[in-house]
DNA sequence: AATGAGTGCAACCGCTTTATA
DNA sequence: GTATAAAGCGGTTGCACTCAT
């Protein structure tokens, strides 16, 4: 039943690799391919585990590797991918080609760590540290950003907590909301049920055969249009710009809008370069 | 020059998820 | 359906290096 051990760890090195073990592994790698990490150390003739193989190919010795500095731009990118996704490395190494979670977990504890806190950030929350609004218990998550409707999963919980009188437009009436307490004034305070989220963050070429884009006038091969993928849903995306002007006269979106304040992620437009690698 | 604190990063550990028998 | 190991992931550790004293 079941596999077999993937090695004998009594009779396997530890510690840094040689470089004789490095060239070992990366010539059985050109010549074989990546997987197979139980049989690896065995056909490879290294006296290494397969996870250790595995991890020594993944973060140091792939040739698509990107080695040296991180760019500002990088920076701002994993500040904003982690403000998004806590810490997921991988998810965010997946962002960034050519680096690994590793590498962008260790970057983030020596050096983005105390980037933000000398602005006064928390890293944990990316709040400022002297934000009032900390004081709210956790369980209650924020919006970050005031008279918006934006949602933060600084808990774990599955639920974010609306302002009601922030967007009386929004009811219990909807599926997506549901009112947890009622305020002196009458007016509740809203749970929103967060459907399952798929966080895939998805980054794609603006539409460009839309007519009568808001945006005409504007250079478009800037922007992108984004999509925190909600599953089945347009709910919450981000355009191309091609959104913008989609809002009725009482300020609330109407049914062709995908703009949604997602995450404190408060535009409808990312500007690309903002994004992109150099 | 010696040494201790601080830093950066590769590697390991242990847990969870996925795949397989 | 269950047991087990592989694969994957995030947290932590240990060591080499730098720098201040």
């Amino acid at each position: 039943m079941g596999r077999s051990p993937c090695c004998e760890k009594a009779h396997t090195n530890k510690g840094a690799w040689t470089k004789e073990e490095d060239d070992r592994l990366i010539s059985y790698i050109r010549a074989h391919g990546e997987g197979s990490w139980r049989s690896l150390p065995k056909a490879a003739g290294l006296l290494r585990c397969g996870k250790s193989c595995r991890l020594r190919w993944i973060n140091y010795l792939r040739p698509d590797l990107k080695r040296g500095n991180f760019t500002e731009e990088e920076d701002e990118l994993i500040i904003k991918l982690h403000s998004l996704l806590g810490n997921k490395w991988s998810l965010i190494a997946a962002r960034l080609p050519g680096r690994t979670d590793n590498e962008i977990k260790n970057y983030w504890n020596t050096h983005i760590r105390r980037k933000l806190m000398s602005r006064g950030i928390d890293p944990a929350t990316h709040r400022h540290l002297n934000d009032a609004e900390n004081r709210v218990q956790d369980h209650e998550v924020q919006t970050s950003v005031a008279a918006t409707n934006t949602i933060s999963f600084a808990s774990s919980a599955s639920v974010a907590v609306v302002k009601q009188e922030q967007d009386p437009s929004i009811t219990s009436k909807s599926s997506m909301f549901e009112v947890v307490s009622n305020n002196k004034d009458g007016r509740g305070t809203l749970l929103e049920r967060c459907p399952d989220l798929n966080l895939e963050l998805t980054i794609s070429p603006p539409r460009m055969n839309e007519p009568d884009q808001p945006f005409k006038n504007m250079d478009r091969s800037l922007y992108f249009g984004c999509n925190l993928g909600m599953q089945n849903s347009n709910d919450y995306s981000c355009g191309d710009g091609s959104d913008i002007g989609n809002t009725t006269s009482s300020g609330k979106r109407n049914s062709t809008s995908t703009a949604y304040d997602f995450l404190g992620l408060k535009t409808d437009v990312w500007d690309y370069r903002r994004l992109k690698m150099k």
